[in-house]
Order: structure tokens, then C-alpha cells, then sequence
DNA sequence: CGCAATTAAGTTGCGCACAACTCAATGGCG
DNA sequence: CGCCATTGAGTTGTGCGCAACTTAATTGCG
């Protein structure tokens, strides 16, 4: 167990400021950087994960994209529409299962691939952290999220 | 310097994704907590690190706030604003210089204080990380944070 | 002094996140 | 078979974050 050191609420109090800052700065800062290289590709931050997606994946139905990006379809449905209504996605019920939506790249969409190539370096390089401690924060922030997960039905009950 | 190895860009961009991805969900994750764990103070996160502020400097323009949490006054007005009307705090044109508005507690939120003394040992117990971890992904996020802020002019120019 | 530049707060508009809900299609069980 | 619970997508409403803008007060410089 990692149970918590006896530590004076004072000081938790402070870590957990300086935990909930830190967080919410870098999740902001990346956030602008991202809306500073996205500019050009017309692309908003969220949106961008969403072509990942489906860069890497070819087609999904809404409820995939969701369960990759952790999204619902109260966040996708307006994020898609703005995709297709730029040209860059198709959204097609499903023949097979009528409730479901298949969203699948056009040629622009497919093409902006390229374009984004540039992408990932030039953000890797922002950071200014090197390789291996990228690959630790990742790891820390994975650890912290499951674990967070994990607590919160716990805290809605008990 | 801690320039990027030379690495293939298909191994980039899926390191790329890893860290945006993990960012955005650990980013999340604390807020579903958040949410719970504030839910009976009638706070939101932003709400909460807005008191925590005030809290810790008994009472600042919107300036100040903004400053501390890095956000500026489109954000934070509303906000203040939802806080007045639950009888939090106190919004007072400064008399020195009219052009600022100076934010002080209520009796209310300073009560609400006692309340929330739960909240820091609740949420550093659902990390699940050791302190020292904890600490460790602080000092990470932090150095990305001022890479990112000193990255985004260059990136907007050149 | 007087006027232009700056500063603080607020407003507007857009997109995202999430809760709570509707609606239609599907699946399962008596 | 028929009915009801479940599922997938979409809608509505609230709040946050940010860019761009407005307004009013202050500063500073010729």
C-alpha cells in the first residue's frame, strides 16, 4: 500500500494546490501551443485527436471514437458535424446497426495527414523535455488517471 | 541542449499522441474527482481553485486572481460573478484605482473553508501515488509548463 | 496641461466537457 | 411472438477557456 505519510493537513493542503495548479497550467499550456500549430490545418485541439483517430484507424462508429478519445456522444456529435461540415470526415448510419453512426475520412480529411506531419515534432520539441522524461511523465499521468478512475465510484458511495 | 534523437516520424507522432492523450485524460480524470469531491460545496474545480486563492490571501483585485491561476477576466468575471451570487465572496470597485475590482470574502466563504478541509487528503489518497511520485509529476508538469509558454511566441513568428 | 497609449474589468461569441434527457433501433426474456 | 430493458446517437443546458472586442480609468509624454 502507499498509504499517505502523517503529514500536517497545512502542508497536504499546499501540495494539493500546487498539484491541481501544475496540472491544470500544463494542460493549458500544451492546449495553447497546440492551438498555435493547429492554426494553419483549421483544426481545433480536440478535433486533431479525433483525426488521429482516425488517421490510424481507417473508420469507426461515434461510440469507438469516444472510447479511444474518452469522449460522449454529447462532446462528438456537434465536434463531428463541424468536421463533416468542413469537409474532412463523412458520417453514414450504419447498414448493419441503424442506432450506430460511421464516421470515415474524405480525400481533404485523408490528405490533412500530410500536413500535419510537422506536427508532433515541432510539439515534442516545445516541450523541451527530453525523450525519456516525456515517456516518464506519460507514465505517471497514465498511473494517476486509472487510480483516479478507479476512486471515483468509491466516492460517489461511500 | 536537449535536442530530439533521431527517431522516425511514425514512432513521433505515436509518442506524440501517448502524451497528448494522456495529458487530456489524466487532465479529466482529476476533474471527474473534483467534481465529486466538491459536489456538497456547490463548487466547481475552477470555482474551488478560485477559493483556494482567496483562502490563502484573504482578499485581491480580479488582477491578482488571474495572475495565480492564469486566467484572464473572460473567465474569470462570470465566474466571480456565479460566486456573488451564492454569497461567497464580495466584488468591490477598488476606491485607490477605479479601474479595479477588489474580491473579498463573505462570511460564507470563509466558512466554506472548514468544509473543504477534507477535500486535499481525499484526492492525494485517489491518485494512488506516493508522495514523492506526486511530487515528481509536479516538477514535470512544470518544466513543460514554462518549455510550452516560452515556446508559443517562437512558434507564432517564426 | 492635454491627449494618446495603456490598463482593468466586463461582454460577446465559439468550441469543448459533461450531466440529463429524448428518440429510435436492437436484444433478450417470459 | 410481444414487451421491456438496453444501446447508440443526438439535444439541451450549464460552466469553463480563450480570442476579440468595448468601456472607463489611469498613466505618461510632448
Amino acid at each position: 500500500m502507499t498509504t499517505l505519510p502523517d503529514r500536517p493537513d497545512a502542508e497536504l493542503l499546499r501540495l494539493d494546490q500546487q498539484i491541481c495548479f501544475s496540472l491544470n497550467a500544463a494542460s493549458r499550456a500544451f492546449g495553447g501551443v497546440y492551438r498555435v500549430l493547429l492554426k494553419d490545418l483549421g483544426l481545433t485541439y480536440p478535433q486533431y485527436l479525433v483525426m488521429l483517430v482516425l488517421w490510424e484507424q481507417g473508420e469507426l462508429p461515434v461510440k469507438r471514437i469516444g472510447e479511444h478519445l474518452r469522449l460522449d456522444s454529447g462532446t462528438l456529435s456537434p465536434l463531428l458535424k463541424r468536421l463533416e461540415a468542413a469537409g474532412l470526415v463523412r458520417r453514414e448510419r450504419s447498414p448493419e446497426d441503424e442506432r450506430s453512426v460511421t464516421v470515415s475520412l474524405t480525400e481533404d480529411g485523408a490528405a490533412l495527414r500530410e500536413r500535419a506531419g510537422q506536427v508532433p515534432r515541432r510539439l515534442l520539441t516545445a516541450t523541451g523535455l527530453p525523450v525519456d522524461d516525456l515517456a516518464e511523465l506519460r507514465a505517471l499521468l497514465d498511473r494517476v488517471t486509472v487510480a483516479l478512475d478507479a476512486a471515483v465510484p468509491d466516492l460517489t458511495e461511500g
